[in-house]
DNA sequence: TACGATCCTTTTTTT
DNA sequence: AAGGATCGTA
């Protein structure tokens, strides 16, 4: 039995997680879900008087895509190739099923991505409304489009109360990774475990992968065996304690516990069940084991929706195994086999003509691919002709590269009648520090440009004070935030006074905000301290109404409330007293003003109704459709009207409406991606990473860094699996480029401030030579490179139209082979290990010198001071070192 | 208690 | 290169 199935019937290790009954069980009494005619009948009911207007929205698809469209009934699961039209099969199918007469809101689909969401939203509407705005259109309204983690923060706020989920309350906080960090820290401090033996960050991706597999803590505990993965045990059990006590959940929490809630609490269920009846999963095959699981139980069974048990619910799910890039956050591509096990009837539908690429870039992107051994081959195909070459540029170092790539963009956007647009460019890179010298080079240029870095602006220090002093607001509990901005900008609460409170708090039984309030009465705690806690307390407490959010002035508006936080915590006086010093902290105070308008805009679009998990509005908005409908509403939950402003999420807390708006704002701010900044409107050259451009299309592409420990990245050299990973991640970057695609390899890097020789990328070899040229312009013959002697320059082979060989004068001639390579870094890895600190060592140019320290891994280098010439760090790898007895 | 200087380690990718 | 942690000093 595979692992999700056992998290379904409750068997084995997954079942011991949540001691849970079977979701499924009982499902004979599905029958009578809903009761409505439109979902059970499905568009066959309503093809008659519909069929023109269903007909049209098909028109100018594939007979595959228009198949993977109008097959609305059952389990579907598509197979789309890159650039085969994904998208637009998704958005005509949510038109097909509402031109056949569904009503929007019982479609769900999910995407990965607020902005995959966001434009998928539109293009429904330009569909199914054209000329209204969002949202507006009957036609539209109710529909739900998001991503998994919003849907599961939205259920998590509607039914945690009532799934009983302990210590969760509907004012819950998000935490990201900077939260979690904090809250590992004092986990590990609370346990009396160094930080050096237990690294929080180690502890909190074992925890994560955990919590994928769908294992909480006590399972975890169980399954620990030796004495390491029992003190993570422990870990992780006082890690969720303070998460619970801190009213927070994490990222994977919010996945976990909506699981957890589906499988154990039948009535919710139910009625999330009830609610939707055509699912849809975009990129399926980035979705873990927890996902997997959620979309099951949302999609329920043939019994559950009354249908023949031989069928299977309307769940459509579409991926491509060869984009499965996410496997390292627990993304599991068995999920797609197993889709086809746990839904036998299940059709399958296969997309394979791209529309996007060239010809010769998508015969580089197979060739590549099929280096794969993991891999069931599919057949990628286009019917376009022509197309330029590959280019794969060799270029001297990162200045170089920027300058060439920068260079090629200028000449697309300067070139002749089939001018580039900037924004028609993009930079694609392994990892984001490799951003830095382009942007550097496009700013000397003055070549507009973005960086796709949407989670950039909220981990300014500044921001982050800030958000950390609203989630006190919207959650006095949340110690890790309290603990954050007690004391800045300083207010005389030191570490001193605050121990004392907090063992203060301990003893009276109170949390960390009631004992600062209290502060006076805390033995230990200077009369000076004391006042200022006391103060502190009242401050955040004029800004919520001491808890209530009723108090005077918290009526007014989140912007209202966000510039009141930023003045009144003082933290304005602060950023303006640092900019006056230095210069450089002159846009903190912009960030701060920004950070206002954001609050702002979101006010602005916010709408209570669109919350997915507002089943009243949508049912009422769907109208005329959604007659007959039965929304269980006598739960008490969101069903009895909401008579306030807010509209209904709240429900149970009677919340006024500014706190609903700053919890909707502190979700929306936990919740974004990196690629959610990407606009595609705004005019300039997009530079972003592998990942994040991932269902984005550009008609000239650069990939940078094409070298082995970039890309493929040093990290993930150590099973076939992660190579398999990298070589998809390069896959995905080709795929990504529409007319003109250049890959670039330097021959010497800086990483991490170091200037080191670079291994050309075994993907370039890869790439074949057919529809490949190599153009040398790296030049180097010695030059740069004469620490390492010998090893360094050589020139290329091919060049003009001809092929790709790696066979250079690089290592005395010797052919790099991937085998050699993996030598060599063993070597490299055995000299470090065998140079002790201190060792008297000879180098062939450099002469005798003192080891200084040795870093070990795939680039062990060490600090060598030389007599004659001073202190140089060496690549282990490539310095001939001889060890002096 | 607060701040600065120095030393040290290090995220690859992200919801 | 840069951020974090620690330590010493005002």
């Amino acid at each position: 039995m595979s692992k999700a199935a056992e998290f379904l019937s409750g068997g084995g290790e997954a079942r011991d997680a949540f001691a849970g009954g079977d979701p499924f069980a009982g499902a004979d009494g599905g029958a009578d879900v809903g009761g409505d005619e439109a979902g059970g009948g499905g568009p066959a009911d309503h093809a008659a008087d519909q069929a023109g207007g269903a007909a049209a929205l098909l028109e100018g698809l594939t007979d595959d895509q228009r198949r993977a469209a109008e097959t609305t009934e059952g389990p579907v699961l598509v197979l789309a190739a890159a650039g085969s039209g994904k998208t637009r099969v998704i958005t005509r199918r949510i038109g097909f099923l509402v031109e056949n007469g569904i009503p929007p809101w019982q479609i769900l689909a999910l995407t990965f991505t607020n902005k995959a969401a966001g434009e998928m939203r539109e293009r429904v509407n330009e569909l199914l409304a054209p000329g209204e705005a969002m949202g507006e259109s009957r036609r539209t309204r109710g529909l739900t489009v998001t991503t998994f983690h919003s849907l599961c923060a939205r259920l998590l706020r509607r039914y945690a109360e009532r799934a009983g989920i302990p210590g969760l309350k509907p004012d819950y906080s998000i935490y990201d990774s900077a939260d979690q960090s904090s809250l590992m820290k004092q986990t590990l401090k609370a346990l009396d475990l160094s930080t050096t033996n237990w690294p929080p960050r180690s502890m909190l991706s074992a925890i994560s992968n955990a919590k994928n597999e769908l294992m909480d803590a006590e399972a975890f505990e169980r399954g620990a065996g030796d004495f390491a993965s029992r003190t993570v045990a422990k870990v992780f059990k006082r890690y969720e304690t303070g998460l619970r006590k801190a009213g927070a959940v994490d990222f994977d929490d919010l996945l976990l516990l909506v699981a957890k809630m589906l499988r154990d609490t039948e009535e919710i269920r139910r009625e999330v069940q009830d609610r939707y009846r055509y699912l849809m999963i975009d990129e399926y095959q980035d979705t873990n084991r927890a996902q997997f699981l959620i979309a099951s139980m949302i999609a329920g069974t043939a019994a559950e929706r009354g249908l023949p048990s031989e069928s299977g619910p309307n769940i459509c799910v579409v991926g491509d195994p060869d984009q499965s890039i996410y496997g390292w956050r627990g993304a599991d591509i068995t999920n797609i086999l197993e889709f086809e096990e746990r839904y036998p009837s299940a059709r399958t539908i296969s997309l394979g003509q791209n529309f996007r690429s060239t010809a010769p870039i998508l015969g580089v992107a197979d060739t590549l691919i099929r280096h794969n051994k993991q891999r069931k081959h599919k057949d990628l195909y286009t019917t376009a002709e022509g197309g330029e070459r590959v280019g794969v540029v060799l270029c001297r170092d990162e200045h170089h590269e920027a300058e060439l790539v920068v260079d090629w963009f200028k000449e697309l956007h300067e070139g002749g009648e089939g001018r580039f647009a900037w924004k028609d460019c993009a930079v694609l890179y392994r990892t984001n520090a490799l951003s830095r010298v382009l942007e550097e080079r496009l700013l000397r240029e003055g070549v507009p440009y973005v960086i796709a870095r949407g989670t950039a602006f909220y981990q300014r220090e500044e921001v982050k004070d800030v958000l950390a002093y609203l989630r006190v607001v919207a959650n006095t509990a949340d110690e890790v935030n309290l603990e954050r901005v007690v004391n800045k900008p300083t207010r005389g609460i030191g570490k001193a006074g605050l121990d004392a409170v907090r063992s203060f708090a301990a003893s009276a039984g109170l949390g960390l905000f009631e004992a600062l309030r209290l502060a006076g009465d805390a033995p230990g705690v200077s009369a000076r301290a004391a006042n200022a806690m006391k103060a502190f307390a009242e401050t955040v407490d004029g800004w919520n109404g001491a808890g209530t959010f009723m108090g005077a002035g918290v009526s007014g508006s989140l912007a209202g409330l966000v510039e009141r936080v930023i003045k009144e915590s003082g933290l304005e006086g602060h950023y303006k007293k640092l900019a006056a010093k230095n210069e450089q902290d002159a846009d903190r105070l912009d960030n701060l003003d920004e950070l206002i308008s954001s609050a702002a805009e979101f006010e602005q679009d916010y709408d209570p109704a669109d919350d997915p998990m507002n089943f009243e509005a949508a049912v009422k908005a769907g109208g005329a459709a959604g007659d007959g409908v039965a929304i269980s509403s006598e739960e008490g939950s969101g069903g009895v009207a909401d008579d306030g402003a807010g509209g209904g999420t709240g429900g149970e807390d009677g919340a006024p409406p500014l706190l609903e708006l700053l919890r909707a704002y502190l979700e929306s701010v936990a919740l974004v991606a990196d690629a959610d900044s990407v606009d595609p409107d705004q005019g300039a050259v997009t530079l972003m990473t592998l990942h994040a451009a991932k269902g984005l299309e550009f008609p000239a592409a650069a990939i940078v860094g094409l070298e082995e420990n970039t890309l493929p990245h040093s990290r993930a050299q150590a099973s076939e699996s992660e190579l398999e990973e990298e070589r998809r991640l390069a896959f995905v970057g080709i795929t990504r480029a529409m007319r003109h695609l250049k890959l670039t390899s330097a021959r010497y890097r800086t990483v991490r401030g170091i200037h080191e020789r670079t291994i050309p990328s075994r993907f370039l070899e890869e790439l074949g030579t057919e529809h490949v040229s190599v153009s040398d312009q790296s030049d180097v013959s010695g030059g740069l490179g004469e620490a390492w002697g010998e090893s360094g320059g050589g020139s290329f082979g091919g060049g003009g139209g001809g092929g790709f060989d790696r066979r250079g004068r690089m290592g005395g001639g010797m052919d790099l082979s991937s085998e050699a390579q993996v030598r060599r870094t063993r070597e490299g890895d055995r000299r470090a290990s065998g140079l002790a600190l201190g060792a008297k060592v000879r180098h062939p140019r450099f002469g005798p010198g003192v080891v200084k320290s040795v870093t070990g891994g795939a680039n062990a280098r060490a600090q060598v001071a030389f007599e004659q010439v001073g202190v140089k760090t060496l690549v282990l790898e490539y310095a001939k070192l001889e060890v002096l007895g």
